[in-house]
DNA sequence: CTAATTGCAAAAGCTTTGCAGCGCA
DNA sequence: TGCGCTGCAAAGCTTTTGCAATTAG
């Protein structure tokens, strides 16, 4: 039940209240592949009766991103959004229509991408693929 | 050479001074696969001595993107950056030292993507896939 | 006890909008 | 001439930062 405690031990922070809760946020959302944003974590936790400032729920996050806890994604709108780091990697479909996310993760594709990068001369590092769709008619 | 006219003309668009600087600023950094941000294009404009408002510039670009002459990038960090639309798909490798654009199409990898899609029982309306790299060592 | 952390408010970056005047068709 | 377009300044949004008070270890 204080698996938090550990994590936020592990990554060097200091166990203090809004970091428990951001990362049990986190957590819960993780499970229906929910994504938020600093936003949705700030409101969450307003009304789950909590006294956090906006300003905490970004560095904390920020922080959180540093710790290699959770990732940031940069889709489209401006705004950032967050997922726990859970060690496996996927990718990205959005539904245009429901603005559900989708995870996905298809080997032949991470393949390619190493292929294309390979071809130019170069190593990836990182990369991002997010696919905008609509459900078949 | 005013192929730039023409173009603004089937957008609807007034031929004005501005549109059409921005217009050819995108154009002359397309040749090199540069992409520009507004900010980029509004210094330019400057420097040229051009004078014209960073608003307008905004307004220009949006516009733009409206009637699809350029496509509105979202890398890493806040601010967009645009592209003339070529006409011909294409995705993007970063590299992460010397900050390059290279742009790549690979028919297997746009393949693939539907095929994910598909499977989930979806269909492709966009996509976004950017490589971070390095230059192999 | 001491350095890390927090909340608040202010500031910073990018982008958009309101408005009066200017310019293209 | 008339409506679209422009520049300027002001406002909007997300995110960051300064600072005094608070808290974890």
């Amino acid at each position: 039940m204080n698996s938090e405690n550990q994590e936020l031990r592990r990554a060097g922070l200091k166990v203090t209240l809004p970091r428990i809760k951001v990362l049990q946020l986190l957590e819960a959302a993780s499970a229906s592949a929910q994504h938020m944003s600093a936003e949705d974590v700030y409101k969450a936790l307003l009304d789950a009766g909590e006294d956090v400032g906006l300003a905490t729920v970004y560095r904390v996050l920020t922080q959180f991103e540093s710790a290699g806890l959770v990732i940031r994604h940069n889709f489209e709108g401006g705004h950032s959004v967050f997922e726990i780091e859970k060690g496996e990697h996927h990718d990205h479909m959005v539904c245009a229509e429901t603005g559900k996310i989708i995870e996905f993760y298809e080997p032949e594709l991470e393949a390619l991408q190493h292929k294309v990068a390979e071809q130019h001369g170069y190593t990836i590092l990182d990369h991002s693929m997010v696919l905008y769709v609509k459900p078949k008619a």
